[in-house]
DNA sequence: TTGTACGCGTTATCAT
DNA sequence: ATGATAACGCGTACAA
């Protein structure tokens, strides 16, 4: 069949065709810039030779890859899974690929991963979070590779995200309400995490309103375990009645710890998530959460994206959190 | 500071720097090959300029782009997700990157993404199962494109994976030890995915090898919602004492519907899982499961493409799986 | 509508 | 150790 490993090229299907390679390029990337005969014999050459572009030289002669670039903490967590596949599933089929990164919640490696992914040709990018060093938002915008910040909002960027301060501020409004005072918070590691720091402040910002205080804070890194061992230890002290947690998996945890405990949900203790993602609903009871549109948010951020990439403006979305009251709260006092 | 928009390039670097730009491409690609001297001169000119390489010139010259394509079904699969996750970290930094496309179970749709991130310069690709078109696999014989599979295992290809059906072989061991003999199962859709039919046949074989055959079988999309209907489906048969279900999602979802119904598992009934994610200990009771070793697997694959897209010979790999018995499993018999 | 010819930024071969 | 220089395959003015 091939007697070499050789690969056809836009001049061997423009010999094949009996046409220029200026034709047979025009026929690729502008098919009714030519004429309809010609175009049919460069299609059947294109058949004939099984031809296929060289992205490289498309790359280099057209300035654009086609390739937009993602950087997330980890796909381990749901939420970004989640997101990241909305995304790509809202990406032109054949128009735009997906190049995407973890960087472990680690600024310095989220910074050589952005690196990495424009180095690789990234069209455009798409980051979590507002919070990363100055110099690296100058260096994006001297190298004109424009970006879209998701899971978090702010008043500068571009961004399709939502208030982790306001989502926090609306569950500690509704457990306020129930009739707690004493309430302790799991937080997932704020360092280097602005969505998990705009949690906090959210909870500690609308219970100073009411002049209270957080009866306990653990900061924990993100999983079930973490979420469990920080319930034990917040819950040494018996009087707390309610146990906000920063994400739907700590609060996961933190209700397994519980059970452990002996405790029952929600008559003992009220615990609440966030994000709820699918585990909200297995748990039993199943989990009292604030709801974050993470799929529309995804979807939101690739037509964003490909607006600033193909030189439109396009306005930044800010998507709207909602409380899901399900099992795990209750007012306080036991039975 | 930057009057035009244009970057600097290898010519500007070696001018800068009084050498050559072969000089300075060298120093670039094999450090050690370059005067310290110059080598030093050649490094500031790179720093004060600025300068970075240009990916489309790169992967035109040097036939290489150091991009590695997956298509998976969809990362909403905590499973794919998770795989997907450790593949990446398993990748060097900086010297190759991940271009992700998803296809939803569809095997159309993922010849489509295969040969867009072929088209995308894609060095190898990581795929999902063996199930797919003979033609398919010419081709990428053909186009010299290195690729691994996964989850699952086979007699030809390259893979790092296991074996569905031994798996589900094994949990169908437990359920007859424990005297189950009116045993039904939830599985995921089978047409175009080899794993979900390796897993019923896993269990259809295990009973025939007995002179059993299975009471029922529901053949549902992923997702708790498809679990917890066919569970209530299969559940008019009142004689049934266990359901398999081809993974946790399904079975988190019969568990829920069977709590709903007022059934206690596993008192009333058996119901087991597949995969070992994070719902399977989240679950209440915990679920029992096959353990997939996906992280591992990930970087498996990954260690493995590389050696193939280097040009090395690469063993496949296939990992054990392995029965967890935790809660959702007891004789059958009710107290 | 189609063809000519040059430029894109690197890599790599071959001298020096 | 370093320098010329020829590919690499495609896009695109510009001309015809």
């Amino acid at each position: 069949m091939d007697e070499t490993t050789a690969h056809a090229t836009l001049e061997d299907v423009a010999a094949f065709a009996g046409v220029s390679t200026a034709t047979v390029s025009r026929c690729i990337n502008s098919p009714d810039r030519v004429a309809p005969a010609t175009r049919e014999k460069i299609t059947n050459a294109i058949r004939a030779l099984n031809y296929s572009p060289n992205f490289g030289a498309k790359a280099l002669a057209s300035r654009r890859t086609g390739i937009i670039g993602a950087v997330i903490p980890t796909l381990e967590n749901a939420v970004f899974a989640h997101g990241i596949d909305a995304f790509e599933r809202a990406l032109p089929q054949g128009k735009y690929s997906l190049l995407v990164a973890s960087c472990g919640y680690d600024l310095n490696r989220e910074k050589q991963q952005i690196e990495s992914l424009v180095a690789r040709g990234a069209d455009g990018l798409l980051l979590v979070g507002f919070d990363r060093d100055p110099s690296l938002y100058a260096w994006l915008a001297h190298r004109r590779v424009p970006f879209v910040l998701a899971w978090a909002s702010g008043d500068s960027h571009h961004f399709a995200g939502f208030d982790n301060k306001a989502g926090m501020a609306a569950m500690i409004r509704l457990v306020l309400d129930l009739g707690h005072r004493k309430i302790a918070m799991i937080s997932g590691l704020t360092d280097g995490n602005d969505r998990a720091r705009a949690r906090l402040e959210g909870v500690r910002q609308s219970l100073a309103d009411r002049g209270l205080g957080l009866c306990g804070v653990a900061e924990v890194p993100y999983g079930l375990d973490g979420g469990g061992q920080a319930f034990t230890e917040l819950m040494v002290d018996r009087s707390i009645t309610a146990i906000v947690c920063g994400n739907d998996v700590l609060a996961a945890g933190a209700l397994r710890a519980a059970h452990h405990m002996g405790l029952v949900v929600p008559r003992d203790i009220t615990i609440t998530g966030f994000d709820d993602i699918d585990i909200a609903s297995i748990t039993l009871p199943e989990l009292t959460t604030v709801r974050v549109p993470h799929a529309r948010m995804g979807q939101e951020a690739a037509l964003m994206l490909q607006r600033l990439i193909e030189g439109q403006e396009s306005e930044s979305v800010l998507l709207p959190t909602e409380i899901v009251e399900r099992g795990t709260h209750a007012p306080p006092g036991g039975r």
